[in-house]
DNA sequence: CGGCTTCTTGAAAAGTATCAAATATAGTGG
DNA sequence: CCACTATATTTGATACTTTTCAAGAAGCCG
């Protein structure tokens, strides 16, 4: 919680919330890392309703709205900034930044579900990349085989199977994987105050 | 071809181009309705990118970009108009409902692509039937099924077997199938002058 | 360490894709 | 107006991919 009270930036680890649906909030620019966005109504399915990788704007609907419509998740360790940064009204050329990255990251999460197995896990990973700085994608920078899963559409196991695949071919940095209990930085802790 | 020259408004029969990507053009509102989006990349596959239903904004990023990112075709017979209808400046209210009704729809796509291929064609059928006036939908008024097909990622066969699975349910008016040679309100041809 | 979670892996079952052929229909041209 | 053609839909049998269900291994945290 290396957050100061006030402060427009905001850090994330892995796994933790950003916002849930219904919340009243801000909108933010993601200056780093991925986000996944669920819907609320599926509460123990997957859920999954979008991405957000860096660059893109996420609830931006709060300032139409008053509050998100979606949770989002860290997929990844997140850097995030209010939005917009200045002026509590957004100019119509950053909204249309905004709408025009929305509609392309939509497009990559129908991909994401198309084709085989190993085609959309591999456009996963592509994904990610393109938010990391080396190319060369280590294991430990994924996301959780869960999130990978629910994102493709495929079960945890499948995407565990492909994953060792492209690590045999070379695809993909074999590196160590991310076990065990994840920290407790608790999906529920709120993060006011 | 009811256009007047210089007419806002604009007609489209099911299968028919709306614009394609890489030309330039205006955004649209869809008044009635619904069409699909494909990424110009992939020639010949699915190429599925996103779907538009009524009140949707299609092509903004027009605005931003000066030409089209996704080729538009009418799923079924559709009612548009020229967007922002006065001004030539969206205000950003109207950007913001753009944005979030974006993201929704990408939502929906995604969700199309989920569970078993008789949930998945069961939510695009309720996704047409928020479009429709009347409630039972007829099979009319659905996609071609190689359309439905290509937004459930799912093969024509599937869907067909699924339809009938529906039909004899009750879920789905039992309607004449729409067969034969598609008009030839070629997809090519141009709508200027 | 003990407990909890994630990841790996196996064998069998289920669901879809494939491939192919038959059927139905709207438009086209004679 | 009718046969003809191109396209859309239905349907069947088989093959393949992925899911299921289960158990075990590996790693983190207190």
């Amino acid at each position: 919680m290396q957050e100061t009270s006030g402060s427009a930036e905001r850090q994330l680890a892995a796994g933790n919330l950003l916002y849930q649906a219904g919340q009243g909030g801000n909108a933010w620019l993601l200056l780093e890392g991925s986000i996944r966005l669920d819907r609320p109504e599926v509460r123990d399915e997957s859920g999954f309703a979008g991405i957000a990788i860096k660059g893109d704007i996420l609830g931006a609907e709060t300032m139409l709205l008053g509050n998100y419509t979606y949770t989002a998740t860290a997929l990844t360790p997140c850097k995030l900034t209010r939005w917009p940064e200045g002026s509590s009204q957004p100019e119509p050329a950053a909204l249309l930044k905004a709408l025009s990255s929305a509609e392309r990251r939509g497009a990559d999460a129908v991909a994401m579900r198309c084709g085989e197995a190993a085609t959309r896990v591999r456009r996963l990973i592509a994904l990610m990349a393109a938010t990391s700085s080396s190319r060369q994608l280590s294991r430990l920078m994924l996301p959780a085989l869960r999130d990978m899963a629910e994102i493709t559409a495929l079960t945890i196991g499948t995407v565990s199977r492909i994953l060792v695949q492209l690590q045999a071919a070379g695809d993909l940095a074999r590196s160590e994987t991310r076990r065990g209990r994840p920290r407790n930085t608790a999906l529920a802790k709120p993060n006011f105050l």
